[in-house]
DNA sequence: TTGAAAGCGCTAACAT
DNA sequence: ATGTTAGCGCTTTCAA
């Protein structure tokens, strides 16, 4: 039910003018003098008019509307950021989001974008929920795209991910200035973007505080509590055992907890915990809190909007195209000096 | 940018018939031949025609889109369910969803829905995160509008939420199965239509097994870690302690596990712990992991997006208006049999 | 069985 | 300074 009652041509009436009038007073286009303009305004006010977007986009070829593609938006708490972001990104622009979610099934992924399409949208942010290369489908090639937590071999698309590397650094440093000297890292398994990113700040900034690189302190396991308590306990059973564990994610972080009590180490006073991702219901929910880094999930949705209307508006000319984002540090209480 | 290039008329000119020929072949209308309508099919999807939706919605009154208006999008994980579930529904329908979020400002929400009205949504999926009692906007009275885990007492809207009372009966009922007889609650500190219920199906379930209801072992706190931690600690620190502890949330159980391990009891061995909720993140990665009754997130997206359609179809008539949906009960390993 | 044409609500080029 | 009017792409009545 489409209830628009008063239209331009309402307006118009009521005020006494023409439609080309009220259109250029409402839109600030044409050359009115101000009373004019003042006063349709008024009476458009007054008549509870509001412009109806199918009709104006149907006429600009501009519908106002961005597509939101995404995996796996239920399983991932990530999802929330993303869009909150990406939102009021849009909202300050005037637009809205029409989000579509595959669940991982590249066939559905097309169907919906195809529908996103016939609604005329004027732009698509393609996002994954976990950093990730992808093959950007090839219907997008005809439309104004940017990636979001992904990147492809196609340069054509703008793209903003985290900071992987930057971000294992900033936890490292953390521990280093707290008095660490050696320190373990929990590894995902599997070998994505953010495996490789964070390994290599891992090792970079060991070496650049000058600490032995000592590989036996990195573990590899499932990216889960129970791939982390695993990984953990192998190291804590050493005898001379890390005193600090920077772990690959928040939930391998909540399985070095898990770890530590079988341990019978206490958080922080024996052992230090650093995660990444700072997911507010886990890292807020241990105890004691866990220090972590965030990933920058609103600000990529953002980011990822405000490339888009450059992008639209012909002005991406000098934007950056390809974007890591800052990852900051989450200060909670799993941190302490290491003991004498 | 629209880049819709191929029109009914490009179709028409092809196949060397009318507009209207065109337009009944592909949407099924008119009385024509198979055979025309099959060669104009085939064209069409030669030419790569694709619906204009903005053109068709303008005509029909149909923009084939409904707006989804939520709060706290960003710090819930349930969000991504409710989502899927009302976007996998919509899609079976042909309907896209437009998302927004207002993060509990009522004055942005107003902005949000009055921008998914001009861009002429069908109908309004008015969302909260935790079930509540609503006033909806005055604006919605025009518009067909569901609400889902959120209740009013205008009672023109349909609405749904979960069951609670037969949640937290699922629950302690699981616990008396397995022979338990001093079973601990821990609720919620906050006077809300979740606490209400749950502490009533809490009570009609011991009630109903004949056992002793036992008002000391319901503990009110916060419906976090922490308050569920403490909650739990002043339970088992009594000298007859509960033996399970049935918590209001998840979040509450991970307090109680944290509570178990500072007072040196084990999970399930010597104390049983049933949450609410079932976030995977939590509920999964728990050590061990947490029996649950799952909140129905996607059937709520999923019933809410159903019965909008009947609704703007005008056959809601014998259509249920206020539904509480079922909560399955989800069993990992945190429950035992009490020790003898 | 097929086609011409009006019109959904809005914008903007072109008059006046 | 303001108004007339031709579409944007589609559906649908009405006529042929």
């Amino acid at each position: 039910m489409m209830n628009k009652r008063v239209g331009i041509r309402d307006v118009a009436a009521a005020a006494g003018v023409s439609v080309t009038t009220v259109s250029h007073s409402l839109s600030g286009g044409g050359v009115l003098p101000e009373s004019t303009r003042k006063r349709v305004q008024i009476v458009a006010r007054e008549l509870g008019y509001a412009p109806n977007r199918l009709a104006s986009g149907l006429r600009n070829q501009r519908s106002q509307t961005i597509g939101f593609v995404s995996d796996e938006i239920a399983t991932t708490p990530f999802a929330g950021a993303v869009v909150l972001g990406a939102q009021e990104a849009a909202a300050a622009h005037d637009w809205v989001l029409m989000v579509v979610n595959s669940n991982l099934d590249a066939e559905l992924e097309s169907r919906e974008i195809r529908a996103l399409m016939q609604h005329q949208v004027d732009g698509i942010i393609f996002a994954r929920m976990y950093h990730q290369n992808v093959v950007v489908p090839p219907m997008l090639a005809n439309i104004p795209t940017v990636l979001l937590d992904a990147e492809s071999d196609d340069n054509r698309f703008a793209s903003v991910v985290p900071d992987e590397e930057a971000a294992a650094r900033t936890a490292v440093e953390y521990l280093v200035r707290a008095g660490h000297t050696r320190i373990g890292y929990l590894t995902n398994q599997d070998d994505i973007p953010a495996t490789r990113g964070r390994l290599e700040g891992y090792r970079n900034s060991i070496r650049s505080h000058g600490l032995p690189l000592d590989e036996s302190l990195i573990v590899t396991a499932a990216p889960s509590a129970a791939g982390g308590r695993e990984a953990a306990l192998s190291l804590l059973d050493r005898t001379s055992r890390p005193t600090a564990l920077f772990c690959f994610n928040d939930l391998m972080a909540m399985g070095a907890y898990q770890a530590a009590g079988i341990a019978g180490l206490s958080v922080p006073r024996e052992l230090s915990i650093v995660g990444i991702d700072n997911l507010e219901l886990i890292a807020g929910s241990l105890f004691p809190g866990l220090t972590t880094v965030a990933l920058p999930h609103y600000a990529m949705g953002q980011w990822a909007i405000t490339r888009l209307h450059a992008e639209i508006n012909g002005d991406s000319a000098n934007e950056p195209r390809h974007v890591r984002l800052h990852c900051p540090l989450v200060e909670r209480f799993s941190v302490a000096p290491p003991l004498p």
